[in-house]
DNA sequence: ACCTTTACGAAAGGCCCTTTCGTAAGTAGG
DNA sequence: CCTACTTACGAAAGGGCCTTTCGTAAAGGT
């Protein structure tokens, strides 16, 4: 029990990333040399620690051997489905990403067909990457969408035929080890929280401004789902102005699985980064609606920050800075509102922490 | 270290609240008994635990020695400061309420009388119930407004003169005991977690329907207060109907700092209770403009359960028969809408659960 | 009065940790 | 090239906490 314990105490100082000397992580983890030694020596049987050369010439005396945590003992996957592409990123147990890939889908295509492009993709990705499908211990997948916490899609108007289909069973057949489905918006945020311009923050909300907008939440530094998987969803009521912003912003109204582009979104957001005075109304039309849903969410939730992402923001600063503008005035609170650092890898990065944060539970985990 | 680890787990299993024998208590802990003798020795030492009287005539056998916790070594005193009453709840580290105490406070009070009055009402609360102030483990106190980390209240329009002062510092001159400072809303939301009608959720939204419609929120089982203690103050957008309720409810504008029926809205709940139609239909538009407000909570938290609660709900169950109706089909998620069964004192229960709650923090930490 | 049942009390043994000491493997200087 | 110094490894001794085991005490039933 007590080394257990230990185990997991001198782990996680080793995963830090470095490579430290025996008495280091001894004194790191507030134990005697002896019995970091033993718990090495475990560890190193388990597969998750190795030992490296040590460095001579680097000072006085005997050159200590020094340890290094086994990244590559395993790896995560993580994939971003969306209606237009699908984007995978393996990372080993550090979160170095070593590999990535990305395929365009056909907005069109029903979930069989969808399903077997990511098979295809997964299948590539791997083999470029060189990591064995036996070598993953956790994939997860975000989707635009409500998913349940078994998996299944309970509610999309992004993906045709998405909704009802348990996605998490139909991805859990190409592997062998568990697989995770989120909410894209709630991934984002956990990526922005883990590498991106919200990093460390406890609570951050990451609003990803597309055909729908979707906000997702990280409270307390843990991913909210809430309880049915549909916390954020606020673009559900019409005032809040996060539904069809696509639509809103280019005055064409717009089919659902067109491309967020496809009603000349791009063009406008382009124009008004030019300073053409027609788009940049147009720009401020609709952070102003949608300024309602932020406001709404961030009062809700009074997040330390508001990340903006999303297909919208590809296009500049100016939306965001909109936005900016709009949405403070409606808060009790000083909110910083921020443009995503990660772009359109963000959902996908997410996904690779959430199968890295499964993956740590149950490393570290004690029972 | 793996002492305390057992201690720890020893005390959690008494809390539970009965009288085990020494084997039952180290078959539950899985411990062996004499590990478990120690263990108690060594608590019974710092008075957190007691033996009773063994009970004969029980079964065969030698009778077993048996143990309870020593729910009297201390106590938790919870507040709830409001512009018309302060209320008082003493209780027990089991959370028996063993004293309560209720007194008017005028309206108009400024913070100096105000806390005089809250100073005396505690004097006089702790002589009742014959508690000594040395006895207190941790105080705290529910007031109306956006609350910070270190007690200050930075917004308040409901209590005259609140805004700006530091609660937490204030009432900390009469306590040698730590003293916590909580909005009213989340206090309410952490009682009817705890004792009240959402038992055991881990999500739960509480909306108190007064003068100001304020929305506290338990997420992931904790008490959610947002990076400036601003969560749930949704109220802030005009659209989303959560100001000026009253107001809304009889037609007359409601000065700041006047009684929330003063405006004669109690009467109109009650005639909507013997289905006056005119009254009916006030208490309709009422809810339709507030369930933007509750639904936008909703949505972007997706709790298990919304408990409703405050002044409005006191006449019946009118105005939350009505919510439901009209705050169902603008969520996603089947969420339930209850009405809260502690009625006017779940924001003193709920101060007095934060309190034992940090009381646990320090009675089962590691460190 | 005696047996069965149940639980207490003390002693023996093992695991894991820490402290301590001798030894190995480097660098710096004569 | 050899000696002195520095730093870290390796093994042994010692202590805390837990478990197992055994004998004893205190009830009820026959």
């Amino acid at each position: 029990m007590l080394r257990r314990l230990n185990s997991a105490a001198t782990l996680r100082a080793l995963r830090g990333g470095g490579e430290p000397t025996l008495s280091e992580l001894a004194k790191q983890v507030g134990l005697s040399r002896p019995t970091t030694e033993g718990v090495l020596g475990e560890l190193a049987g388990r597969g998750l620690v190795t030992e490296v050369a040590p460095r001579s010439g680097a000072g006085l005396g005997r050159p200590a051997r020094r340890y290094r945590f086994r990244a590559e003992a395993g790896y995560a996957l993580g994939l971003d489905i969306d209606a237009h592409w699908v984007q995978l990123f393996v990372a080993d147990l550090n979160g170095e990403v070593v590999g990535s890939y990305r395929a365009d889908l056909d907005v069109g295509w029903a979930p069989p067909e969808r399903l077997a492009a990511v098979r295809a993709a997964v299948k590539t990705c791997l083999a470029a990457t060189g990591v064995e499908r036996s070598e993953l211990w956790a994939v997860a997948a975000g989707t635009p969408g409500v998913v349940t916490a078994d998996g299944e899609v309970a509610f999309c108007t992004v993906v045709p035929g998405w909704q009802g289909l348990n996605l998490g069973r139909e991805l859990g057949r190409s592997f062998t080890c568990p697989v995770y489905v989120e909410n894209d918006a709630n991934l984002a945020a956990m990526a922005e929280r883990w590498r991106g311009v919200a990093e460390d923050a406890d609570d951050v909300i990451c609003v990803l401004a597309g055909l729908h907008t979707g906000v997702g939440a990280v409270i307390g530094g843990r991913l909210h789902r809430g309880r049915w998987g549909a916390a954020g969803e606020v673009g559900m009521l019409p005032e809040l102005g996060l539904r069809d912003t696509t639509a809103a912003l280019t005055g064409v109204p717009t089919a659902a699985g067109r491309a967020p582009d496809g009603g000349g979104a791009a063009a406008v957001l382009a124009a008004a980064q030019h300073d053409d005075p027609e788009a940049v109304a147009l720009v401020e039309r609709l952070a102003a609606r949608m300024s309602r849903g932020i406001a709404a969410m961030a009062l809700a939730i009074d997040p330390e920050m508001i990340v903006v992402g999303g297909a919208l923001t590809r296009a500049g600063d100016r939306l965001i800075d909109e936005l900016r503008r709009q949405v403070r005035p409606l808060c009790l609170s000083p909110t910083r509102i921020e443009a995503s650092t990660l772009g359109d890898e963000a959902v996908g990065i997410g996904a690779v922490r959430l199968a890295l944060d499964r993956i740590d539970e149950n490393l570290f985990k004690l029972d």
